[in-house]
RNA sequence: GGAGGGAUAGCGAAGUGGUCAAACGCGGCAGACUGUAAAUCUGUUCCUUCGGGUUCCAUGGUUCAAAUCCAUGUCCCUCCA
């Protein structure tokens, strides 16, 4: 690929550009950049969805620009005090600096590690006094934060806003600062935080940093943006069986976007593809992450596993239950094993099950929620338990 | 500082003394149909030894009986200053 042919790439992946000009123009003197890039420091499981924005990161470092990961730590060990985000307590110091480290060894996986740096703001913004806090919010105005969206329909649907939140796009417009950035990549949930960046820069007599906002990839439920909470991502480091099952499971109407958003491969290409044969697509991609983040050589396996898994077979891989062999040879009710092996949150919950026909036990449907467990049901000492179609555990006795 | 409104299951939202384990919608789970897709239809969605037990911000109180009434507290919102 010519150079020419990289930057094309790099400002098509954007959906927005601030300044496309100008980015043009530092792209193309060759000058390295100081490219920022924010991250969160509690959730450092990487997923499809982060690689949107790492391929375009990893491509920007094959110009030879330099990557800046800004770990946000200055808040995570502040914890949000509003009480309202619950998951995300207080970090300690030392945590920061360790989820900072998994973070580095994952995006290292597709970065190249000498082109990359992790950097904490707690360094510059733990250090400024009230002055500078002040002379910062100075800068900006209540109005032009409430621009911002999601301000602005908490504020329209009296939900309450912390001031101390007012003051996150400051700070991380203040990390631009400090880092002198070049250029920032982000999604685009972060048009707004990019944009107060830039603004910062020019009040503190810096070049305005470009920015490259990226489309943010749906999840698998195909509605949601893609999240480790949501439990609708692929994550990379997941095995190739587990990212083929996902692939397939795909919401047809946006098979497009996932293509178009983490492979290579063409975009008229892929709109064969996808007129073609919808399934065959399907697999294609299944075939292209497993290719990129394990190899070629777990393709076929997976692909197997995928066909006997489809036909209602059982995966080898099921999670393992052991049980005290006292219960079973006392016989345990069905509802109960359930509970225990945490197949189901309750025993109520259980019973449901069996009722609904969701249970089945070595292969044979079960709906009697009488049923006593012994060890008659094991076969070769095991016994294989699968609720519903995606869902199974293997008991072994102790 | 003053006046008023509110807090109900994962979320949104009804319910203002017994018929309330709490309508309805979303989400979740399961069954049918399928391509382990979508859509659709059906069931289900606090716990339980199936007798019952514990819930409606918290703590006290009134009552035979409280999500519902009263007191105090906590949090949120609106208007005025």
């Amino acid at each position: 690929m010519t150079k020419e042919e990289q930057i094309e790439l790099i400002i098509r992946k954007g959906t927005q550009i601030f300044n496309e000009d100008s980015l043009r123009k530092k792209l193309n003197n060759g000058q390295k950049m100081t490219v920022k890039f924010g991250a969160d420091p509690s959730r450092p499981d990487l997923h499809l969805g982060h690689t949107v924005s790492l391929r375009l990161l990893k491509n920007l470092q094959d110009l030879g620009h330099e990557i800046v990961f800004v770990i946000g730590d200055f808040t995570a060990m502040i914890g949000d005090p509003s009480g309202r985000s619950k998951t995300r307590p207080a970090l300690t110091f030392e945590e920061t600096r360790k989820s900072g480290e998994t973070y580095f060894n994952q995006v290292t996986k597709i970065l190249d590690p000498k082109k990359t740096k992790i950097v904490y703001n707690s360094e510059w913004l733990s250090k400024m006094n009230f002055n500078d806090v002040l002379k910062l919010t100075g800068k900006y105005t209540v109005a032009r934060i409430l621009e911002r969206d999601d301000f602005a329909n908490r504020f329209k649907n009296n939900i309450p806003i912390g001031i101390h939140e007012f003051m996150y796009p400051l700070m991380q417009g203040y990390d631009s600062v400090a880092l002198k950035a070049d250029l920032e990549v982000g999604g685009t949930d972060q048009t707004f935080n990019l944009l107060v960046g830039r603004e910062l820069q020019k009040d503190y007599g810096q070049e305005p940093q470009d920015v490259i906002v990226l489309p943010l990839l749906v999840g698998l439920d195909g509605k949601e943006k893609m999240s480790k909470s949501l439990d609708n991502y692929i994550g990379i480091d997941e095995p190739a069986n587990t990212m083929y099952e996902k692939a397939m499971r795909i919401p047809d109407d946006v098979l497009f976007e996932y293509f178009k958003l983490t492979t290579d491969i063409s975009l008229d290409e892929v709109t064969k593809l996808i007129n073609d044969d919808i399934i065959l697509a399907h697999k294609r991609y299944a075939e292209e992450i497993i290719r990129m983040y394990h190899g070629e050589e777990y393709i076929k396996e997976a692909e197997e596993r995928y066909k006997t898994v489809a036909k209602g077979g059982v995966p080898e891989d099921i999670e393992i239950f052991e049980i005290d062999s006292e219960l079973i040879n006392n016989g345990i009710l069905l509802t109960d094993l359930l509970a225990i092996s945490d197949m189901v949150s309750s025993k109520s919950e259980g019973r449901r099950m069996i009722e609904q026909n969701a249970i089945n036990l070595n292969g044979t449907k079960n709906n009697d929620i009488k049923t006593v467990i012994t060890t008659k049901n094991f076969k070769n000492n095991e016994l294989i338990i699968q609720k519903g179609k995606k869902q199974f555990k293997k008991i072994v006795i102790k």
